[in-house]
DNA sequence: CGTGCTTGGATAGTCCCGCTGACCAAGGAG
DNA sequence: CTCCTTGGTCAGCGGGACTATCCAAGCACG
């Protein structure tokens, strides 16, 4: 097919389709002259997924393109590419202050990691940008006098161990590495605000059972 | 305090904070004289506020003046009060194609919320932004030919209705109304990258546990 | 009393990001 | 041979979050 065939069978402008091959998101069309090229269902495929992680999954393009770099380096192994991908991924922005409350957090989270026995993911504190994000995210919320126990913090953990578990068990159903690594990336990408709508969804439901439409 | 102290109390620069009192996102100082405001512990609070739903949360300065319009409207009740306010929370962007793949995950979202139970929510999908997220995220998944069953849905759609359980127990836990809502916009901004990150490092850990570091 | 430093407020500018419109040369169709 | 379409290039735009500069009013101190 060629670029308007692409275009009309995505949804996606021809301007934003060239916009993204000279950003080298999608790979060129084979050249069959100085004035066509043939796409294939490869390129539709890479171009759903691109507009999967842009639109709905809010990925800045260049985050984009790091991540797919990573998923198509098949000269890593199994652990080391997920690993970079997954780690490309946006999180939050570093924290500005390095205050007490940041370092409460760090004890914080460490003594979480403890509780629950993840012994793998206490090696990987110091470079983690999961552990990074979950440690901003505790201190902004004790900067703000919530004051939760720690209880509470390990029953949230605990439900997310238990949907990675889903993840997980899912990405096994998959038939070649390229694409695990590939169900691995967007069982994280699109299951993320996925969970975030089931969420709310699941609050509104509750706040109305509680409290009716008052 | 002054303008100066309050920018050193919450690391945030004095031109930012000028510029947040531009937009409405925090009330001005009390006027001591032509030269000089008077800021107190409220300001430093909801400045903090402010910081936590742009760099933890990621919204839109437009979207946080919104939010906190709906929070400190006093004149609505509880219920509209906390709608408004997470409603107006940023969610995924509107679709670009309105194709059959929508339509599925729309009849699919449907029929999730029928085998949860989920009758408040039922009444909602035309107008919740969650709903709309939803059927979004979904859409998106199927685009990309993946093919897990319902029934992996339904799972998750429980693990979120435990994390609201658990969110709405604590805010019940608030002595007054306006805390209340502000700790529930609050439990909904903040938990939700938390929930994230505990995601991620739930997934190393799983990941680690059955690959090893290969 | 004056002089120079600080403070709060206003304005315009900067930088980044995700496109998008205008243009151009090379085919291919009639 | 002419004209329309196609793919590729490049500059520009619009929105968002700050930020640098300026200015006039105080206050502090010699």
């Amino acid at each position: 097919m060629r670029l308007a065939e692409l275009s009309k069978r995505s949804g996606v402008s021809t301007a934003t389709i060239k916009y993204y091959l000279r950003e080298g998101l999608l790979r060129p069309g084979r050249q069959v002259n100085a004035t066509t090229a043939e796409y294939d269902e490869e390129h539709l495929r890479r171009l759903r997924l691109v507009r999967a992680m842009t639109q709905v999954g809010r990925m800045p393009v260049a985050t984009v393109r790091e991540v797919l770099g990573h998923v198509d380096d098949d000269s890593l192994g199994r652990t080391v590419r997920l690993g970079a991908a997954l780690w490309a991924l946006p999180h939050v922005a570093e924290p500005d202050t390095d205050d007490e409350h940041l370092q409460a957090a760090q004890r914080e989270a460490d003594e979480l990691l403890r509780t629950l026995g993840w012994r793998n993911a206490e090696l990987l504190t110091s470079i983690s940008p999961a552990y990074r994000s979950l440690v901003v995210a505790v201190a902004a919320m004790r900067r703000l006098d919530y004051d939760w126990d720690a209880e509470l913090l390990v029953s949230y953990a605990r439900l997310m161990h238990r949907a990675a578990v889903l993840d997980l068990d899912f990405v096994e159903t998959r038939e070649t590495e390229a694409e695990r690594v590939e169900t691995a990336v967007l069982g994280t990408i699109l299951v993320e605000p996925m969970l975030q709508a089931l969420h709310r969804l699941a609050q509104e439901e509750e706040s109305a059972r509680r409290y009716g439409f008052e």
